[in-house]
DNA sequence: CGACATCTTGAGAGACCTCAATGATGGTGG
DNA sequence: CCACCATCATTGAGGTCTCTCAAGATGTCG
């Protein structure tokens, strides 16, 4: 076990939520951060009752903190306002697998509204230094409800995920080194593209290469030849950490054939 | 493209119903088989509206049929009564990876309720000739509304779907062969047993070499030494067609171990 | 019996992993 | 400013797992 790699429990993890963040917002909008990025999934101005567990929080935690855990049971729904965090299945002898990554301005933790009041399968947990808004599921639920603007925005959401899930399994099962990391290179690009986060051709990302083979079901040794066979073939760059798309057409073609 | 490897466009699909099952049954339970075989997952006898849309319909499809098509807006929830069915990703060059299995008592494309008018992600198609029963997402989403009963049946579903599917990426990920078919061989072993569908350890399926080879990311003939490997240390056994699990505790070993 | 699907086995090749060591980078404290 | 440390990326050599190709064997059905 490294030196990150802690596991903490509960009183562990309020012990690194900064605590000058750690405010309820009692005037103007209850999140402004989410406003800040631009890209707000959920309306935090809305017209909520007064009751404080209609409030959001906004939290800060630091890499590698469980934002949510494995076996818990969600009341809330979470949007991620800086920062990166991945969603994780554990195996019982330490190996892990990261189902899923979260950029900024992503919801998470969608399956308390779907799944009620059964424990989370997974955890999910910062991948960088994240400040992340916790809003009550019986608030969204509400909100879902009256709103079919929001329930669009909830659908979409819960559709995106389980398609990225599927094609993941897709990816894994069916095709070699190659076409999983130009799938989920890809996939980052258009995300992140989504939502203004990249400039041109540069994938900019807190991703390691360990992450991408805990993600991708390869050894991280692996995942850096295969970077190499992308760089080598023209296909992608790298300057200092930022990663560059030099030859989108062609990347696209390695995750399709292979 | 092998024999029975169709493709059925809508038309086709139509003609594959067997007519004399394709009927709206205009008295009593809108669906008796679903009570037949005593795990109905809806209701079908709830007091529905008259309307012809809200009566559900039975039809017998034979194996391999499309019974929902990815891409195409799914405007009904399926319960399947008789056979098997997998949900299913296709690749753009004929590969496919199979998502999930369905037994009898199944209700699926819930995905449906969770992503609105979305097009599905993906297909479901017939693993071998099956009975299968549709209801108008509308009234099930209604049912759901009003019955706290039948919402929980809902989140269960779709609670057990979505660790199913987070389980598998992590099978195919982290665990090499012997583990992946242990572990898939024990999730449908439990979920016959729940159905009253399995006799002491005996396990009987339709799932073929090649199904366990594109669910668990592997070539059949590869399934077929790992079934080699396991029969010859005496976990499993076969009678026929049907498998015995003779060690249920060491498959468990090599389902977490591998 | 033939036709077909499925299962089984062998031999060789390729993809990927393991182990181990080396570099590169950035931050920290003296 | 430099020594030190932690993290992350990189590379080599060799081994293992899984795949590919090809051929038979078995079972079922008409």
């Amino acid at each position: 076990m490294r030196a990150h790699d802690y596991c903490f429990d509960g009183a562990e993890m309020a012990a690194i939520m900064l605590p000058q963040r750690m405010t309820e917002l009692d005037a103007g909008p209850a999140c402004p951060l989410c406003d800040s990025i631009g890209v707000s999934p959920l309306p935090h101005q809305s017209a909520l009752s007064d009751s404080s567990v209609t409030r959001s929080t906004v939290n800060t935690l630091r890499a590698n903190a469980h934002i949510t855990r494995a076996g818990e049971v969600q009341h809330q729904i979470h949007t991620l306002h800086r920062g990166w965090a991945m969603q994780v299945a554990h195996l019982s002898d330490g190996r892990r697998q990261i189902l899923n990554f979260y950029i900024p301005g992503d919801t998470f933790a969608i399956e308390a509204l779907l799944i009620g009041e059964h424990p989370a399968n997974f955890a999910v947990r910062a991948l960088t230094e994240v400040d992340v808004c916790a809003f009550p599921s019986a608030t969204i639920r509400e909100l879902i409800a009256s709103s079919p603007e929001h329930k669009a925005r909830y659908h979409r959401d819960a559709h995106h995920h389980l398609a990225r899930l599927g094609r993941r399994v897709a990816d894994i099962g069916q095709r070699n080194a190659q076409g999983r990391l130009a799938q989920l290179l890809l996939e980052l690009w258009e995300r992140l593209g989504e939502r203004g986060l990249t400039s041109g051709d540069i994938l900019e990302t807190p991703v390691r290469q360990e992450h991408f083979a805990d993600a991708l079901g390869m050894t991280p040794v692996h995942v850096n030849r295969t970077f190499r066979a992308l760089r080598s073939s023209g296909v992608i760059g790298f300057d200092r950490r930022a990663m560059r798309i030099l030859y989108a057409a062609r990347l696209r073609a390695i995750a399709d054939e292979h």
